[in-house]
DNA sequence: GACCTTATGTTCAACCATGAACAGAATAGT
DNA sequence: ACTATTCTGTTCATGGTTGAACATAAGGTC
């Protein structure tokens, strides 16, 4: 018994208020799938040997060749140190470069190699089918409701700024 | 310059196929904005001295007291070790109590203890009030409709499974 | 009972992510 | 030119998460 959740004599008489609310529990379903996703890319992507995180940069330099750590980091809302981790494990399996900026010689611009872009694309391609298997889910129209939905509060958070470049994080 | 995302240079001519795939685009806003809410709610956690993890199993142990610490790890999908490195944190702050179980000397129970509810209450008081923030982005229709679609996706992921209960985690 | 399989919780080593402190380079103000 | 400030990337100590191996307990079969 109790192998699944111990529906027994747990739901203890008064449920707690907070799942009346449909914000709350409505969100709470939108995180719950997303950590549900974020292990499925991670299973998938143990084929090619690599981790989510690498997956995000790959992604983001496909799209921004030639960023800086900096950048990329801000793009990916996660600290410059950890940029300075894992890049070099990348860069030791040739799938990304690493050359100093001739002007700026603080800055090191990033850079597929020709394999990282293959494996890019391969690893793109296991994400995307994912995506494509849980999306096709809902239609079109909730699709872009949920999209539109997310990215106001994206933009709530990150206090309204107002710029337009979106490679980021997808994770 | 250079301070918000080099739209210089890069954006490099040709835009990356996945773009253009609807779904893959409104996934992405997806996983982005839960990562936000995820930094913020961690942010506003620490005036109670709590992290996520903390939260998550509190919330679960408002909802689901007498739980064992498998079940629960199940519930947070995380690994049972997790929990045994997590509770006796909580245990130490007299938030929550292990019992073992009369009946199965190998499981625990857990509960919160009074301390530990009061200090749910304020935490899951915190975590209310960003999702209220964000979630009045949409209109009420829109967030039933984004937790339905949310919903098709973790039962697609977990394989079609029929259980009801739900606490769950909650980030 | 003896045996095998499964389940619960713990330990441990490995890996990730973070933030503070740092060094070097660029920028602004004077 | 000089100084102070800001910016880029690195280092390092800390803490979080994991999975494999383990010990103990339960359940099932003979």
């Amino acid at each position: 018994m109790n192998n699944k959740q111990g529906a027994a004599q747990d739901s203890a008489v008064e449920d707690a208020p907070m799942w009346a609310n449909p914000r709350f529990r409505n969100w709470i379903a939108v995180a719950r799938a997303c950590h549900l996703v974020q292990q499925e890319l991670a299973r998938k992507l143990k084929s090619l040997d690599l981790k989510t995180p690498h997956l995000d940069i790959m992604v983001n330099l496909v799209r921004s060749p030639g960023i800086s750590q900096q950048d990329l980091a801000r793009k990916l809302f996660v600290g410059r140190s950890n940029m300075t981790m894992l890049l070099p494990q990348l860069e030791k399996r040739d799938l990304v470069e690493r050359r100093p900026d001739p002007v700026d010689r603080r800055a090191l611009r990033l850079y597929l190699t020709t394999q990282g872009e293959a494996l890019a694309k391969e690893a793109i391609a296991i994400q995307a089918g994912i995506i494509d298997d849980i999306m096709s889910l809902s239609t079109p129209e909730e699709c872009e409701m949920v999209g539109d939905c997310m990215r106001r509060i994206a933009d709530h958070l990150l206090g309204h700024s107002d710029d337009a470049d979106k490679t980021e994080n997808t994770r």
